[in-house]
DNA sequence: CTAATCAGAATTTGATCATATTTTTGATCA
DNA sequence: TGATCAAAAATATGATCAAATTCTGATTAG
């Protein structure tokens, strides 16, 4: 619960490279995690006003970083004036599976036409340091390893509307995400990386796709089943 | 070219009911429109100064507005703090047509398991004024009654997210739809939407789904005919 | 006599704007 | 042609106003 300084405050001048960083995109990144990581709940409120108080910047810069996560699915505006990290229903579940199926497997299939021996290699990193989290049982890591997997492909795969799509879709269930591996542990989620991999290395577009494909169902199924099973989530903040 | 005033300014106070309406909601509304129907041509940039001038509006809201729209891809962050409505590109379109057909027959499937007789007529009044549009080779009416009816399908679906993505891909391809049409005229742009409305009828879900299917293809096929066509493209501001 | 509900006050939160600071661009001069 | 300075534009802060929720207290019903 550090009050303040949240944001990478350059106090010193930057003589020489200027690769300066608008506030309102540090804001935007870091809030922007702590849905993707599921640093905030859903139901969770968030305001203006302690965003202020938690990142130490002004008003308007916070004010931009919401309404870019509002737009992109990641925050809903709840009525009146109460932004909230929304909660995954039934019928939204369908559509999210729809959707990554599709997109997910045709990344996959993009970035298997493309992919070079060394991006493979850093592909495969990524997977190892997965599979070391999910033995340890940390599910931080878990997920942020499997976030940058996918996202790895997406940047080979050279699509960018597809992946804004595929980014978009992630936040959206990141939150869910990390409720279920809190009550789930590790043990349970899906990893077809390796069977993508393989692909990978064939450089055989379908079976990558339906590799993604079966990872992103399977990882979404956990999530449909954990929200039926606990209907009772005593998680909501209210 | 009316210098201020553009925002529907409520003098009076609202007496009774008060759907008071946020003006960086006013000027969000206002410029997404400006893009869907091709007001702001591609290449085109926008600024906000530019913006302070036309709407009237204070600095706080149109940089508001101007973040949303560059997160649903209306707008886009062209390096040096400058945004301009994005132009499509080769590979941009092959993930506009993948997207737009898996999502839009996917909505007109779960439309016609849902629709009811009243909301068929309200689509077939919208089809009817297209219809009527594309006689007169009115553009602006076209575009406007080319969305307005599948937006219409979008709300009958139920499916939040699809919507989204779905209204967010508009947002893309409708500054080029604008010039496609500028060209070519009404004459030669898709209508499938008898076979679709024939479909709803039935309630067949299979057939509406690729009535769609078949519209969205016909209309980006369109655009990528002109991009290829035209491809100096004299129009493009820079 | 206790508990629940409703009205009004107070605090909290959001919206908008005006202003200061920084950065980029372009224009002039050497 | 290159460097320095000036003007314009964008970023970021804080102040101010408006709205909403919450809290408190009183009145009434059981």
């Amino acid at each position: 619960m550090e009050g303040t300084g949240l944001l990478g405050q350059d106090t010193e001048q930057n003589s020489e490279n200027t690769p300066r960083v608008p506030v309102h995109q540090q804001v935007y990144a870091q809030l922007r995690e702590a849905v993707l990581f599921g640093d905030l709940a859903p139901g969770q409120a968030v305001t203006i006003q302690g965003l202020i108080e938690r990142t130490g910047a002004g008003m308007t810069p916070i004010r931009e970083a919401i309404r870019r996560l509002t737009s992109e699915g990641a925050l809903e505006f709840r009525g009146n004036r109460r932004v909230v990290v929304p909660l995954l229903t039934e019928d939204v579940i369908d559509d999210l599976i729809f959707l990554r199926e599709s997109v997910e497997s045709r990344l996959a299939m993009q970035a298997a036409e493309k992919i070079t021996p060394s991006e493979i290699m850093t592909l495969e990193g990524i997977d190892a340091k997965l599979d070391e989290a999910i033995l340890r049982g940390d599910v931080a890591a878990y997920l942020k390893q499997n976030y940058a997997f996918h996202a790895g492909l997406y940047a080979i795969a050279k699509a960018p509307i597809l992946m804004d799509v595929a980014n978009s879709l992630w936040l959206r269930f990141g939150p869910s995400m990390r409720m279920v591996c809190g009550r789930m542990g590790t043990q349970s989620l899906p990893d077809n990386h390796k069977s993508a991999l393989d692909a990978l290395h064939k450089k055989d577009a379908q079976a990558a796709g339906d590799a993604l494909r079966e990872d992103v169902v399977q990882g979404i199924e956990q999530i449909r089943a954990a929200l039926l099973d606990g209907s009772g989530l005593s998680d909501v903040i209210d």
